[in-house]
RNA sequence: AGGACUAUAGCUCAGUUGGUUAGAGCGCUACCUUGACAUGGUAGAGGUCCCCAGUUCGAAUCUGGGUAGUCCUACCA
C-alpha cells in the first residue's frame, strides 16, 4: 500500500471493475429489495442533495446486497417537461433562433440532441460517486417502454371517469404559455396597492347614505373590465336595497347586476367587491352560483383582447353576448393596461383612493412571472377518487414515513385535495393520446388507429391534441412502470413494492402522493387489493449552505460535490459559480461571498469522505447546513484508516495469522476487541433498520478511531515487540488484528465503498476470506458467544492505569520520554491480578520502567491517581512540585466533594428512598460510596505528601 | 389564518422508554516529529441544555404559556 491515501488513485478503477463484473445486476438469490432512484432532470446535474440522498440509497443497497438480498437499484432520468424545453429555448435563444421559428418536430429533436449530450453529465457523477445502480436498466422518462406505460395509463384512468376534459380556470404562465399546477405556483408576499373604485348606481338607485355610487377595491383594477357584478353581503344594512339593482360599469359601458353572496365580508373595505369570474378562482365560484357571464378579456400573452370573450360555465361560447372593450386597452399588456385604467377612472373623477397594501401574488415557480387564472381547455384528473386508497395505505401503515411527522404533512394535503390539471402547453413531454374529429368531438385510445378502429370513424379526419402531461404524471408511474408495466410483469412481481423512497419533503406532493395515487389504482397484490409503490417513505432534510440558505444557482452558493471529491481551486470555483448566470449583476456579489467563505477552494477529498460527511449528517432533522470542516474531518479519518491498514499489513504480511490453523492464545486486548466489535456489529445492523445513518456513522468513527486505533493497535505493539511472545500469541494477536480490520471494512463498505474495496482486496489472504470483490461479501452479524464482559472490565481497568499515569504527566508536565516507576496501592485482590496479567501492556502504554505492587508498605512521596479504590502512585522525586500536586489532589477532591454532597442530599429524601426503583437508588448510593472513597483516598494522600514533603 | 419544525460548548450537531459527572467533530490551550498516521499523538479548558410555570422523588427529555427563527398550506377583493 502507498504511504498516502490518494482517493483519486484508488475510486475509478474500482468502480469500473465493478460495472465490468455486473456487481450491480441483481443476484436473482434471496428475497427482493429494490429501490427506485428519485429520477433527476436529464438536462441537470446532481447536486448536494442528490448526493445525500443517493449516498443514503447506496447504503442500503450495498447493506441489503451483502445481507443476501436480491437487490436492485433502478436508475433513470426524467424529461422534466417545462424545464428542459426551457434550457433548450435559451440555448436556441443564443443562436437568434425560437422554437416557433423550428416548428414542433425539429424543435424536439433539438431537445433529444441537448438530451444525448447533457445527460451523461448525470450517469458521469453518479458514477464518481459511486452509485451501485443497475446500469443495465436505465430508464428515461421518454423511452418508448416508459412513454407506453403513459399512454396506457391515461387511457384506463380516462375509461375510468378519472380524466376529464374541461374548460376552467387555470393557473396559467403568460410567460412559457402553459398552464401549471397549484403546486407549481409560488405565493410571494408583496407590496401592492389597493385601488378604491366609484362604480356609478344605474337608473338613478341610491346607497342608504345617499351616494349614486359604490365603491369597490381590488388589486388588480385592469380585470374590471371583465366584471360580471358587484357583490354586498346579503345581510349588509347598507346595500340591502341595491340587491338586484345595477351598476353601470365605467369604461366599457356595460350593465352589471348587484348581487348577495355570502362570501362577501363586511368589514373588508367598503363591503362590495367586484365580481370577475374569468380571472379569479373565488369569482368564478360566485359567478357558478349566480350564473354570471364568464367574461374573458384576456389573451395568452396576459395582454388585453380587443373584445372580451363570454362564455356559459359549460365552456360553450355565448355568441349572442358582448363585452366590448374599448380601443384605447387592446392588445395592451395587462399591466400597461392596469396604469391606463387607473388614470382613466381618474381623470373620470372614479377614483376614490390608493392604499398601500399587502397581497399574495402567485408566480410560476420556473418562470417566476405573476399567474393569471385563466379560462382554458385543460386535461384534469379527478384526484379525490384515487386519494382514497393513498390516504387509507399510510393510516393503515402499509407505507411508513421516517420521520413519522411527514405523515401529517401527506394527510393534511391529501385530504383536501383538488383535481389535478395534467395538460401542458409545451411540446416536451408525453402527447396527451387524444384525437378531435371536425366537430371537436374528442376520441381517447392508444394510437389513433385504436381510436378509428374502436370508434368506427372509417377515414374521418382526426387531429391529436396538441398539448403534452405533465411531467409529474410520467414520474408518478416511476416504481412500475420502470419494471416493464404493462407488457411484462415478471420484475413487477420479484421487486414490486419497491423498499424505500428515498426523497426530499419538498416532493412529498409532487412526486410521493401521486406516485401512491397512481401505483396503488394499478397495481394489485395477488389477493387483488391495491398495492403501495413503497414501505418506506424516508424523507431527508435539505442540504443549505453553511449560512443555512438554500443553496441555489441565482445565489451563487450551489456546490458540486464532485468539486468536493476532486478539490477545486478558488478561482475555478469562482469562475463556476459566476457563469452562466440569468442576472450578471449578481457575479460580483456571489464571487465576493464565494471567496469569503472558501479562501482556499477545495482540496480534494474522496468519494467516501463525503459519502462518510454526508451520512454522518443525516439525522432525523430538517435542515442540514453544510459545514465543509466536517469533510475536511472525515478525509482524515480516511487517511487514519488507511494508516491502520498500513500498520496492520506491515505486521501481518509475509507472517502466519493463522489463516491455515495452528495454536492461537489470544491476549486481553484481542478478547476485548473481539467483543466490543459483536457490539458494533449490532448497533450498525439496528441503525440500517431505524435508518440513523448519523448514528452509525458515529459508531463506526469511534470504534475505528477511538477504540481500534488508538488502543488495540497500541495494544498489539507490546505483543508483536516482546521477544518472549509465544508463537501462539503471535498468531493470536496477528490473527485478530487483521481479522477485525477486515470485517470492518464490511461493515463500512456500505459507507465508503472504495476505501474499503481497496484494503480489503490487500487483506482479503491474510485474513483468511476469498472472493474478489468486497461487494459480494456477507454483512458482518454479531456472535454473542464472543462478547466478553469480564474482558472488557479487564481492560477497562488496563486504561484507567494508563490513563492516570498520563493524566500525571500532562498536568505535572513530565516529558513523555521520560520513563516512571509506577506503585498501585490500596488495591484488591482483582487489581494485584489484573496488574500481574497485563505488566507489559501497562509498561508500554504508559512508558513505564516498573509496575511495584505495594501491599502496606509505605510509599514514597507521589502524585496520585484513583482506579477505583486503588491509588496509582507515581513517585515524585525530583520531578513534581509538592504545592503543584496538592492544588491539582484538591480540585479533584472539591469535585468529589461536591458529588458527594449532591447525591447525599438525593439519597437523604425520603420521597426519592421510597419512590425511586430499587436499582436507581442503589446505584445512587454506589456512586455515594465511591464519591466517598475518592475524597477519603485523596485527602489521605494529601495529608501524606504534607507529611513527607 | 392554520399547521409543522428548530432552539444543547465559540461553530456544526447527537442525546432512544424521564435517573449521565450532559456528549462528538471542528476550533481553542499546553506539550510531543517514539519505527501506521503531524490528514498525527497525549493531556486540558469550555455549557444558566432559549425563558417562565407545572407534573414528578427526580426534567435537556413530559405538559402549558412565552420569546426567537425556519418552513409548509391557505388566503378577503
Amino acid at each position: 500500500m502507498d504511504k498516502t491515501y490518494t482517493p483519486q488513485s484508488i475510486e475509478s478503477r474500482h468502480y469500473q471493475s465493478w460495472e465490468e463484473n455486473q456487481r450491480f445486476t441483481p443476484s436473482g438469490v434471496g428475497p427482493g429489495y429494490s429501490i427506485m432512484i428519485p429520477p433527476p432532470n436529464v438536462t441537470g446535474s446532481l447536486h448536494m442533495g442528490h448526493a445525500f440522498q443517493q449516498t443514503i440509497m447506496d447504503a442500503l443497497i450495498r447493506y441489503h446486497r451483502m445481507t443476501g438480498h436480491n437487490t436492485l437499484w433502478q436508475p433513470g432520468t426524467d424529461h422534466a417537461g417545462i424545464a428542459t424545453q426551457m434550457v433548450v429555448e435559451r440555448l436556441l435563444a443564443t443562436e437568434g433562433v425560437s422554437r416557433h421559428d423550428l416548428g414542433r418536430e425539429a424543435f424536439i429533436d433539438k431537445v433529444w440532441e441537448w438530451k444525448k449530450q447533457s445527460g451523461g453529465t448525470i450517469t458521469q457523477q453518479m458514477r464518481r460517486l459511486g452509485d451501485s445502480v443497475d446500469w443495465e436498466r436505465e430508464v428515461f422518462t421518454m423511452d418508448p417502454g416508459h412513454s407506453e406505460s403513459v399512454t396506457e395509463v391515461f387511457v384506463r384512468l380516462y375509461n375510468d371517469g378519472l380524466i376529464y376534459r374541461g374548460k376552467r380556470l387555470v393557473n396559467w404562465d403568460p410567460k412559457l404559455h402553459t398552464a401549471i399546477s397549484d403546486l407549481e405556483v409560488e405565493n410571494h408576499d408583496d407590496k401592492g396597492f389597493l385601488w378604491h373604485l366609484k362604480y356609478p348606481l344605474a337608473d338613478g338607485a341610491k346607497t342608504a347614505d345617499g351616494l349614486d355610487y359604490l365603491v369597490v377595491a381590488t388589486t388588480r383594477p385592469e380585470t374590471m373590465l371583465g366584471d360580471a357584478a358587484v357583490a354586498v353581503h346579503p345581510e349588509d344594512p347598507r346595500y340591502q336595497s341595491l340587491i338586484g339593482q345595477w351598476v353601470d360599469l365605467p369604461l366599457v359601458n356595460r350593465r352589471i347586476p348587484i348581487i348577495a353572496d355570502d362570501y362577501v365580508d363586511q368589514d373588508f373595505g367598503t363591503g362590495c367587491v367586484k365580481i370577475t369570474p374569468a380571472h379569479d378562482f373565488n369569482d368564478y365560484e360566485m359567478g357558478k352560483r349566480h350564473q354570471l357571464q364568464l367574461i374573458n378579456i384576456l389573451d395568452h400573452n396576459a395582454a388585453v383582447l380587443p373584445a372580451g370573450q363570454v362564455f356559459h360555465y359549460d365552456g360553450t361560447l355565448l355568441p349572442d353576448a358582448d363585452a366590448p372593450i374599448p380601443s384605447e386597452y387592446q392588445g395592451r399588456d395587462r399591466f400597461d393596461a392596469r396604469k391606463a385604467i387607473v388614470s382613466a377612472f381618474e381623470s373620470l373623477s372614479l377614483l376614490e383612493r390608493i392604499d398601500d397594501h399587502k397581497l399574495v401574488v402567485p408566480k410560476g415557480d420556473r418562470s417566476g412571472v405573476v399567474i393569471e387564472p385563466w379560462l382554458t381547455d385543460q386535461w384534469y384528473v379527478s384526484a379525490k377518487t384515487l386519494a382514497g386508497p393513498a390516504i387509507k395505505a399510510v393510516e393503515d401503515g402499509d407505507i411508513e414515513f421516517v420521520p413519522k411527522q411527514w405523515e401529517n404533512t401527506y394527510f393534511s394535503w391529501m385530504r383536501d385535495i383538488q383535481d389535478w390539471c395534467i395538460s401542458r402547453q409545451l411540446w416536451w413531454g408525453h402527447q396527451i393520446p387524444a384525437w378531435y374529429d371536425e366537430t371537436g368531438k374528442v376520441y381517447v385510445g392508444r394510437t389513433e388507429a385504436e381510436v378509428r378502429a374502436n370508434n368506427n370513424l372509417g377515414d374521418v379526419t382526426l387531429k391529436r391534441d396538441d398539448d403534452v402531461l405533465d411531467t409529474w404524471f410520467s414520474s408518478a408511474l416511476w416504481t412500475f412502470s420502470t419494471l416493464g408495466w404493462p407488457d411484462d410483469e415478471t420484475l413487477v412481481k420479484m421487486f414490486h413494492p419497491s423498499a424505500v423512497c428515498v426523497t426530499g419533503f419538498d416532493i412529498i406532493f409532487f412526486w410521493v402522493a401521486r406516485m401512491i395515487m397512481m401505483t396503488m389504482h394499478f397495481i394489485k397484490n395477488d389477493d387483488g387489493t391495491p398495492q403501495v409503490p413503497f414501505k418506506k417513505v424516508y424523507v431527508t432534510g435539505l442540504i443549505r449552505d453553511e449560512q443555512g440558505q438554500k443553496m441555489s444557482k441565482s445565489k451563487g452558493n450551489v456546490l458540486d460535490p464532485i468539486d468536493l471529491i476532486d478539490g477545486i481551486t478558488l478561482d475555478e470555483l469562482v469562475a463556476k459559480r459566476t457563469s452562466g448566470m440569468m442576472q450578471p449583476k449578481l457575479a460580483a456579489k456571489i464571487e465576493k461571498n464565494t471567496r469569503n467563505a472558501f479562501p482556499d477552494g477545495f482540496t480534494e477529498s474522496g468519494t467516501d469522505a463525503l459519502r462518510f460527511t454526508l451520512t454522518s449528517l443525516a439525522t432525523l432533522g430538517r435542515d442540514i447546513k453544510f459545514d465543509i470542516k466536517r469533510l475536511d474531518g472525515y478525509r482524515n479519518f480516511c487517511n487514519k484508516i488507511w494508516n491502520a491498514a498500513r500498520y496492520v499489513l506491515q505486521n501481518t504480511e509475509g507472517h502466519d495469522c493463522g489463516q491455515n490453523g495452528g495454536d492461537v492464545t489470544l491476549s486481553l486486548a484481542d478478547r476485548w476487541i473481539i467483543s466490543r466489535l459483536q457490539k458494533l456489529e449490532q448497533e450498525v445492523h439496528k441503525h440500517f433498520a431505524q435508518y440513523r445513518f448519523d448514528l452509525m456513522s458515529q459508531a463506526l468513527y469511534e470504534f475505528i478511531w477511538n477504540e481500534y486505533c488508538d488502543w488495540y493497535i497500541e495494544l498489539s505493539k507490546p505483543v508483536f515487540w516482546n521477544e518472549n511472545s509465544s508463537e501462539a500469541q503471535l498468531r493470536g494477536t496477528r490473527q485478530t488484528l487483521i481479522r477485525v480490520l477486515e470485517v470492518l471494512m464490511r461493515l463500512a463498505h456500505p459507507i465508503m465503498p472504495y476505501i474499503t474495496e481497496e484494503i480489503w482486496l490487500s487483506i482479503r489472504d491474510l485474513a483468511g476470506k476469498s472472493g474478489d470483490s468486497i461487494m459480494t461479501q456477507k454483512f458482518p452479524e454479531a456472535d454473542a458467544s464472543r462478547i466478553d464482559e469480564a474482558a472488557e472490565s479487564d481492560l477497562e481497568w488496563v486504561k484507567g492505569v494508563i490513563i492516570g499515569v498520563r493524566n500525571i504527566r500532562g498536568e505535572m508536565n513530565i516529558p513523555p520520554k521520560k520513563s516512571l516507576t509506577v506503585m498501585l496501592q490500596n488495591g484488591e485482590a482483582e487489581d494485584l491480578r489484573r496488574m500481574n496479567d497485563n505488566a507489559e501492556f501497562l509498561k508500554k502504554l504508559a512508558k513505564l520502567d516498573e509496575v511495584v505492587w505495594l501491599d502496606n508498605a509505605e510509599a514514597p512521596l507521589s502524585a496520585t491517581q484513583l482506579v477505583g479504590s486503588m491509588k496509582v502512585l507515581v513517585p515524585m522525586a525530583g520531578l513534581i512540585d509538592v504545592a503543584a500536586e496538592q492544588q491539582r489532589l484538591q480540585r479533584e477532591i472539591d469535585k468529589a466533594q461536591q458529588e458527594y454532597s449532591r447525591i447525599t442530599g438525593k439519597l437523604s429524601n425520603e420521597q426519592f428512598v421510597s419512590k425511586a426503583p430499587a436499582a436507581v437508588v442503589q446505584q445512587e448510593q454506589a456512586k455515594a460510596d465511591a464519591a466517598k472513597l475518592t475524597v477519603e483516598t485523596l485527602q489521605q494522600q494529601v495529608d501524606e505528601l504534607t507529611r513527607l514533603g
